[in-house]
DNA sequence: AGACAGTCTAA
DNA sequence: TTAGAC
DNA sequence: GTCT
């Protein structure tokens, strides 16, 4: 997901609040942030109507070739069947070409890639290359030498070791040094205090240090610090210190110090309470510490760790500036500076569907089919279940829901329409099969003492019009162009969504990261504006600290804290080298720790792994999105190689694509096939469609492959690796562009489509792609989990556990027995895992077309 | 003080 | 086990 | 950060 995420609005507090029906919703929505983008529907051509759409969306692939080839091709019309494609395969196949059939790829496969690519790509290339946008440039660096440095560095960690001083004694075991950059206790020698190593804990905590830099020694005077066991005390200490030793002039800390350190490969401060040894005297106390710092960082985790405190009363405001929230506004936008990179965002259109969303009812065409065949019948039986499961189903609507609204228009032509909308529905009430789930209403509560106030629905009416829902799209596509949202605390809930954005880059903040996401979301449900502290406080989902921020910006128009955060240097990095694929907040912490401050630094100096280095040297390709066209056509050429190797695959298109995204950070297809249950064949496909793609040129590395376990298990499902789309296969031909935002040159010549050489510049883009095998009774809760969007899928998932069930990507279980720390226990039986929509309904949820998923 | 989704692979 | 990703 |  990287930056996108932003708009993900809160969402999550499911139970709770319930207001009825949300019938008729409202929807206003926020604008969100600018991240996003859009998302908005289907723009021209893939049109339809929403009914359609959603069908469209869900249509297997093979359909979706169809639609797609039109494009390609000329003007669509047809309804897909299915061969239709293959001809133009051939043509393709031709250009292929010959990369040697390398036996199984999964292993190979990055080394063929590498091989292939260096080869092919010797001049720099165009592309967005934003690198320099971000810090400092230096000299940019080859694509060809990236590549063969990666291979060269390809096998994982050997070089280093160094042997480094080894302690006084002890020697035989040669500890395996860390890299040097790890070397937090570089230069420090350390005494234990029960001085031995007798205790195989301690032992290894000796040897854990010394592969951290350390030196031990058994003989207190050379010793910077000691190393007291948990448990022992200063009076344990005494008698060592007596002797010539000053004990002022060492660091004594308790066992947690080193742990610490070196599980966050750096020197933390060791003056923090937690790391104190008890007993300590007055006299003891004042330690200067001494020698610690050496290295270059330090700072960090104690402030880190230390944070919370909140003081800050709603008195110290202050500042007025003058210039209220567009301030904020403005300096988001400079953080987006980065990489940038943004894609186009366009105009989208909905439709309305709300509360009665049931309608649509088929969502998934591959439920279409097994519902005729089998008889079933998803619908969801409007009234009964409303009534009681509403409250929940609320919430999620809240969650999603109101994006979409205002439906209209265009339709689009030719396709699609044919297969989804199907009378059916109509019966069906009995539950198909007797789940019953229970369902009661669990209403309850909310209660919340005293402040609650829940106003709860916009009364925006807002949309109406093609505004008003533009601005609910803003939601989901993110510019922030428009404001205008008819929410009242648009602004505000742009603020939240901008704390949350920080915390995104730093280091672990995930779950503060999503309270703010959350506070933004319960502000969405306020119809009123909110502009002081108890106002805000009064709201679920806001406490203290959010509230106290919301007031200050209510009446400064900007947030200290927000802004100290913004212009934090290592809040950029951190944004900078997390966008790495395979980087996340604890390396990027570790990183700028280290003084790395460019990716350069990196290229240079941090070592990494395979997929990190392809997270590097394709940086700005991997982070530019993709226009929803190419990823129809990236979806194309897959079909064909699958179609071509068992023609009774489906293949289906989901994350942001089925959700009706205009642009997407990757394609995620989903491979299924009718009777297919075992894994085994599953995998035996998904091996030779990977292999022969590979060979084809289109897949150029593999990033993480499914682990062949046993055989028969349910797992190994998943492909993901990186694609390319051929040169010629690049939409545009009806009108739309081309390619040339990659291009930049093409002289003229075009032609050999594939990807790697070519000389004449024409450089391709790496794409992200997910591969999902799934079985057929599986389907279901497939296209719920790889439809997303993410904060969707946590949400419905922790519904059903607070339901007792457990929802994941193979299905709905109930009677899930969870222990401690709500850790699973028992599977728990499998209810249902065949069809979103029975899914749905046995948690009580309404269904929401995949356009709908948005939160 | 614990939860905040649930699962999988790489290292 | 931890980190990162979906 | 917020809720339980
Ligand atoms: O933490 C996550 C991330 C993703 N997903 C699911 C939902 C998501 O829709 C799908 C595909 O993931 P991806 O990262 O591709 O997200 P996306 O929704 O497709 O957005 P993008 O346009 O960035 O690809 O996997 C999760 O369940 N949890
Ligand atoms: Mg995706």
């Amino acid at each position: 997901m990287e930056p996108a995420l932003g708009d993900k609005v809160a969402f999550f507090q499911e139970l709770k609040a319930f207001q009825t029906e949300d019938g008729n919703e409202d929807t206003w929505t926020t604008k969100d942030s600018h991240r996003n983008a859009a998302k908005t529907f289907m723009k021209a051509a893939a049109g339809a109507t929403t009914n359609s759409m959603s069908s469209d969306l869900a249509r297997p692939v093979n359909q979706v070739v169809a639609a797609t080839k039109p494009f390609l091709v000329s003007t669509p019309k047809r309804t897909a069947s299915d061969p239709v494609q293959t001809t133009k395969n051939s043509e393709i196949s031709r250009i292929i070409k010959s990369t040697p059939p390398n036996s199984h790829l999964v292993p190979h496969l990055r080394e063929t890639a590498s091989e292939v690519i260096d080869l092919s790509t010797i001049t720099d290339t165009p592309i967005p290359d934003s690198t320099k946008a971000s810090s400092k440039q230096q000299p940019q660096r080859r694509v060809s030498d990236r590549l063969l440095r990666r291979r060269a560095t390809g096998s994982p960690s050997v070089q280093e070791t160094p042997s480094f001083k080894m302690p006084k004694r002890k020697k035989d075991v040669p500890i395996k040094m860390v890299p040097e950059a790890d070397r937090c206790f570089a230069g420090l020698v350390f005494f234990f205090f029960p001085n031995s190593d007798a205790n195989s804990v301690r032992k290894k905590r000796i040897d854990k240090a010394r592969e951290y830099g350390a030196t031990w020694t058994r003989s207190l005077k050379d010793a910077t610090h000691i190393i007291v066991d948990k448990g022992l005390t200063y009076a344990d200490l005494k008698p060592l210190l007596e002797g010539d030793v000053d004990p002022a002039k060492k660091i004594v800390v308790n066992a947690d110090f080193p742990i610490d350190c070196w599980t966050h490969r750096t020197l933390v401060s060791h003056d923090q309470e937690k790391y104190q040894v008890p007993g300590k005297t007055a006299s003891q106390q004042s330690n200067a510490h001494p020698a610690v710092a050496s290295q270059s960082s330090d700072q960090s985790l104690v402030l880190k760790e230390r944070r919370s405190k909140r003081s800050r009363t709603s008195s110290q405001i202050t500042t007025r500036s003058g210039n209220l929230a567009s301030q904020a506004a403005a300096q988001s936008t400079e953080h987006a500076v980065i990489p940038s990179t943004q894609p186009v965002a366009a105009s989208l259109r909905s439709r309305a569907n709300s509360s009665s969303s049931t309608t649509s009812e088929e969502g998934n065409p591959v439920d279409n089919v097994r519902k005729d065949q089998e008889g079933f019948r998803s619908r969801m039986p409007p009234p009964d279940m409303d009534s009681e499961k509403s409250s929940f189903e609320d919430e999620l609507s809240q969650c999603i829901g109101h994006i979409m609204e205002f439906g209209n228009d265009v339709v689009i032509p030719g396709e699609e329409e044919d297969q989804s909308p199907q009378p059916e529905d109509t019966e069906e009430s009995k539950r198909p099969e007797d789940i019953d789930d229970d369902d009661e209403p669990h209403r309850s509560e909310d209660e919340r003492p005293a402040k609650k106030t829940r106003t709860s629905r916009t009364g925006a009416s807002a949309a109406k019009g093609s505004e008003g829902w533009q601005s609910s799209f803003a939601c989901m596509q993110g510019g922030l162009k428009g404001v205008e949202s008819e929410n009242p605390n648009a602004e505000t809930i742009n603020f939240l969504l901008e704390m949350a954005d920080e915390y995104e880059k730093k280091g672990d903040e995930r779950f503060r990261r999503d309270a703010f996401r959350k506070a933004a979301g319960a502000l969405k449900q306020q119809s009123v504006k909110i502009l002081t502290f108890a106002e805000a406080i009064a709201i679920d989902n806001i406490g203290k600290s959010s509230a106290e921020k919301i007031e200050e910006f209510a009446r400064t128009g900007r947030v200290k804290k927000l802004q100290n955060l913004q212009n934090d240097p290592m809040v950029k990095l951190q944004g900078l080298f997390t966008k790495i694929y395979g980087v996340g907040p604890s390396l990027a912490d570790r990183w700028i720790r280290q003084g790395y401050r460019t990716l350069d630094d990196i290229r240079e100096k941090a070592h990494l792994t395979a997929n990190q280095q392809i997270g590097l040297d394709h940086y700005d390709e991997l982070n530019t999105r993709i226009p929803r066209k190419e990823v129809e056509a990236l979806g194309a050429h897959v079909v064909r190689a699958a179609r071509a190797i068992d023609r009774d695959v489906q293949l289906i298109i989901g994350g942001s694509y089925r959700r009706g995204a205009d642009s997407s950070g990757d394609i995620d297809i989903i491979i299924t096939r009718q009777g297919m249950s075992s894994t085994g064949q599953l995998i035996d496909f998904l091996d030779e469609l990977v292999l022969k793609l590979t060979n084809e040129g289109f897949l150029t590395v593999a990033l993480a492959a499914h682990r062949k376990s046993h055989v028969d298990d349910t797992d190994g499902n998943k492909w993901q690796g990186c694609c390319v789309l051929p040169k010629d296969e690049y939409p545009g031909d009806d009108g739309s562009e081309v390619d040339d935002a990659n291009t930049s040159d093409n002289d003229g010549s075009h032609e050999r489509p594939n990807n790697k050489s070519n000389k004449d510049g024409w450089r391709p883009i790496w794409r992200r792609i997910d591969l999902l095998l799934v079985p057929a009774s599986q389907l279901g809760a497939a296209l719920i989990y790889f439809t997303g969007n993410d904060i969707f899928n946590r949400s419905i998932r922790l519904l059903a556990q607070k339901k007792g069930m457990r929802l994941n990507q193979r299905g709905l279980y109930r009677d899930v027995l969870r222990g401690k720390g709500n850790v699973k226990i028992a599977e728990g039986e499998l209810i249902e895992g065949e069809y979103e929509r029975k899914i749905f309904r046995h948690l009580g949820v309404h269904w929401r077309e995949p356009h709908e998923r948005w939160c």
